[in-house]
RNA sequence: GCUCCGGUGGUGUAGCCCGGUCAAACAUACGGGCCUUUCGAGCCCGCGCCCCGGGUUCAAAUCCCGGCCGGAGCACCA
């Protein structure tokens, strides 16, 4: 099995569905993972050299290990070779036509002048090819089908053509690039790939890639082709489309937490184990599916629940004070209430409440969580420690207006406000806000701590 | 337009190959309830689906034909 990405950006959440797929059925099976780099056009899909260690890092990070790593463009020789090959036996050949002739040519379902050239003059022609006689766009390698093909996209397609801009990988040392059908077909037989497990979009390629293996005489893998996935929220993914958007500023960059790739993901906080879940369950339909994120949230909920630590963190704060407070009491929370261990905050006389809930019970008797009820207003009431009768729902969230942190919470939801002191003892996890959402507590920034938002 | 795919609750899947056990399962969303301590979490309950029309058959979500709808590709991109 391969998983074959064009590091022309990080790995979006639609490259971790391949990634995912692959990777679990070489799981089970016991199959080999192969991780290609298809770097083969250095100009309008041009790699980024620092995406392709990103996808390895992203690779391990959503739990699995490549036996080996290809990189197409270091590989080129190689594909010359098996091009060569084609053009003594007369089944590739140097096309001169425009692109546009061409297309007129093809669309007629004719022969271009060249297709029928002596395989002597192809050999040469390549050679000289190779040997940089040509200007880009002069000419290309065509693969020989069939110009009565159905569909046109097949009719003579081209394997190699002249590029001169230098790659960021192996800079100058080529000019003539195979393209992607190529490159695959032959990349697929060489390292022993059986099964083929990719988007529809590379469905076509598979009839291309045929003809190659027809007249090799070698057997064509497996394929199985999934459909688009478009997540509701971030709507049709694409890293070329992402690209423009970081480079415009709408973005921070390729980790923002508010885009859809996996550094992001892994940044927000979420466990790599709910994202292979999540993909798993998407199964490999091959219709174009439209999902939430809230399927990947409950999945990462189920995970993250019961460890994230429990805190306090009030957005649009009100004070109040609380008349009548007999002392000063140390409030013990849990942690998690699924755990013994607890955390500690001060119950004084001067407390912080959100402007909702003040706004919602003032006047009537609440309780505020693990510390006393009041009868709530600017000036509150002591009533009890003790929970009493406090009705359900009526009990909410505070903090002691002593012992705040700042706390800017970025992503989805961008809020600042405060959060308890306790916080910093969970710096890099996950935690809950309670009645807020989870979020990831990145760092502390001078005086504040800054968070990100993971999901509610 | 041409060439291929596909259509199961609101959403995403399982079941289809090998017809009966499917008056259809799971997850998520939504609605309601529970919790002496999160009314944005958790737990419980509920809601709701086989695209349409023919055919084959004792029997069809499953097989066949036609229609409708959706998607992908049609590059010297991957």
């Amino acid at each position: 099995m391969r998983f074959a990405p064009n590091p022309n950006g990080p790995p979006t959440i639609g490259s971790a569905r391949g990634i995912i797929i692959n990777g679990e059925y070489v799981k089970m099976y016991k199959g080999k993972y192969i991780i290609r780099f298809d770097d083969t056009d250095p100009k309008t899909k041009r790699p980024m050299l620092e995406a392709y260690d990103w996808y390895l890092e992203d690779i391990e990070w959503l739990g699995y290990k490549p036996d080996e790593v290809i990189y197409a463009s270091k590989r080129i020789p190689k594909y010359y070779e098996y091009a060569r090959k084609l053009v003594e036996m007369g089944k590739a050949y140097v096309c001169f036509c425009e692109r546009e002739k061409f297309k007129e040519i093809k669309a007629a379902g004719l022969e271009c002048e060249h297709r029928n050239a002596a395989i002597e003059d192809n050999v040469e022609n390549w050679e000289k090819m190779l040997e940089g006689k040509f200007r880009e766009g002069e000419a290309v390698l065509r693969i020989k089908t069939d110009m009565k093909h159905p569909d046109p996209a097949i009719r003579d397609w081209v394997a190699f053509r002249i590029i001169y801009t230098s790659h960021p990988l192996v800079g100058d040392a080529y000019f003539v690039y195979p393209t992607l059908d190529f490159e695959s077909a032959i990349e697929d037989k060489l390292c022993g790939t059986t099964h083929i497990l990719r988007g529809k979009d590379l469905m076509d390629s598979e009839k291309k890639q045929r003809y190659i293996y027809e007249y090799f005489g070698w057997e064509y893998p497996v394929t199985k082709h999934w459909g688009r996935v478009k997540i509701y929220e971030f709507g049709k993914l694409s890293t070329s489309g992402l690209k423009r958007d970081i480079q415009a500023g709408k973005f921070e960059g390729w980790d923002d937490p508010r885009v859809p790739t996996v550094r992001a993901l892994r940044r927000r906080g979420f466990d790599p184990e709910a994202i292979r879940k999540f993909f798993i369950s998407l199964g490999l339909g091959e219709n174009e599916v439209a999902v939430s994120m809230n399927n990947l949230y409950a999945e990462n909920r189920k995970i993250i629940d019961p460890k994230a630590n429990r805190y306090f963190f009030m957005w649009e704060p009100v004070e109040i004070k609380i008349e009548g407070l007999p002392e000063e009491k140390r409030v013990e929370l849990p942690l998690n209430p699924n755990r013994e261990d607890k955390r500690v905050l001060k119950g004084e006389s001067r407390v912080l409440i959100t402007r909702e809930d003040f706004e919602k019970f003032r006047g009537e008797m609440i309780r505020l969580k693990g510390f006393c009820n009041i009868k709530l207003d600017k000036v509150a009431e002591f009533i009890e420690f003790e929970i009493g009768n406090v009705k359900k729902g009526k009990i909410i969230h505070w903090l002691p207006a002593s012992e705040v942190k700042k706390c800017k919470i970025i992503g989805e939801v961008n809020m600042d406000g405060f959060c308890e002191a306790n916080v910093v003892r969970d710096l890099g996890n996950v935690v809950q806000f309670e009645r807020f959402a989870f979020c990831r507590i990145e760092k502390m920034v001078d005086d504040y701590v800054k968070a990100i938002y993971t999901h509610p």
